[in-house]
DNA sequence: CCTGAAATGTTATAGTATAACGACTAGCTC
DNA sequence: GAGCTAGTCGTTATACTATAACATTTCAGG
């Protein structure tokens, strides 16, 4: 597995890759990616960190959309159903997935210092599969959220 | 390790006896468990599911404290931090901590027929290890949220 | 075209959480 | 025990997050 967040990387590919990728499963499946959709996942893309909504909703104002909540919260939903973005609950704010392709359990790396958040896929039907089977609990979706400190600035820290 | 939300217990007996060890947790480590706090605690351990904090706020009005959200949000801000209670941040919930004593990341099964949550234990050095490994990231807190479907509402559905 | 379902625009409101500041209290030192 | 200090509590106000509800428009399929 990658994890690019932390690193420097081909910014603008990585984003039309991605969006590229979010239109032909949407039209595999039926799904319109509709302009303020894709707006919103694109905004998502190109900060790379996670935004929340009302960050969102400004930045949809200023380009010409109606500043009302359930113009950007009804893009959200449509983005974390079809898991073309998460929400990171522990921030209250919203990330485009980084591993569209896969159906995996999101694993975000909160830095407390940066606030900025790396996605991982973890293994969790090792890490839950034990602690679900013995409760009887039948898992649906799961995520885990670790907030620390990123490898950046770690070494701000260390040097300081 | 047990579970024991999804089943029925002496829950008379496990809300003294975990109120006990949380006092002598707090003197031991020079922390004040004041009245607010300790009732706060005593409010999650027998409901024994995830409470709004204004859920909370109701009750402790409802014996004589102001109903201003500050003062449950102090308390909580305490249980939280010295591993008392956990923040179901799906839920937007608290709920008290079933494993005090040891030092773990949460895993919390959340289902969302009933609405109760357990909670779990987590190996997250093994789940998590790697990622963070890899991203050069350092864990401080993780929690594991899943949802689901609990073994009570499950054998309810079967049976419809 | 027509139609039904989905998506959007808009108003209003619900739900969650914290900032700020003054008053009080507990525990410490002298 | 007087005074200091850090922590706690009471209160007001406000910020932040999210959804309900309903009218209108758009779109894909018949």
């Amino acid at each position: 597995m990658e994890i690019t967040a932390f690193d420097g990387h081909d910014h603008s590919a990585c984003v039309q890759h991605t969006l590229a990728t979010a239109e032909a499963r949407c039209s595999e499946n039926g799904l319109r990616l509709t302009e303020i959709r894709r707006k919103v996942l694109e905004l998502l893309l190109i900060e790379h960190k996670a935004l929340g909504a009302y960050d969102l909703l400004e930045r949809l104002a200023a380009e010409g959309w109606s500043r009302q909540p359930p113009v950007v919260y009804r893009a959200l939903a449509f983005l974390t159903e079809h898991g073309l973005a998460h929400k990171v609950e522990r921030l209250n704010a919203y990330i485009a997935c980084a591993h569209p392709d896969e159906r995996h359990a999101p694993v975000f790396l909160i830095c407390t210092r940066c606030d900025r958040v790396a996605e991982g896929m973890a293994h969790l039907d090792t890490a839950l599969g034990d602690v679900a089977r013995e409760a009887g609990f039948t898992v649906e979706r799961a995520a885990l959220e670790a907030v620390g400190i990123c490898p950046a600035c770690r070494q701000t820290e260390d040097a300081a």
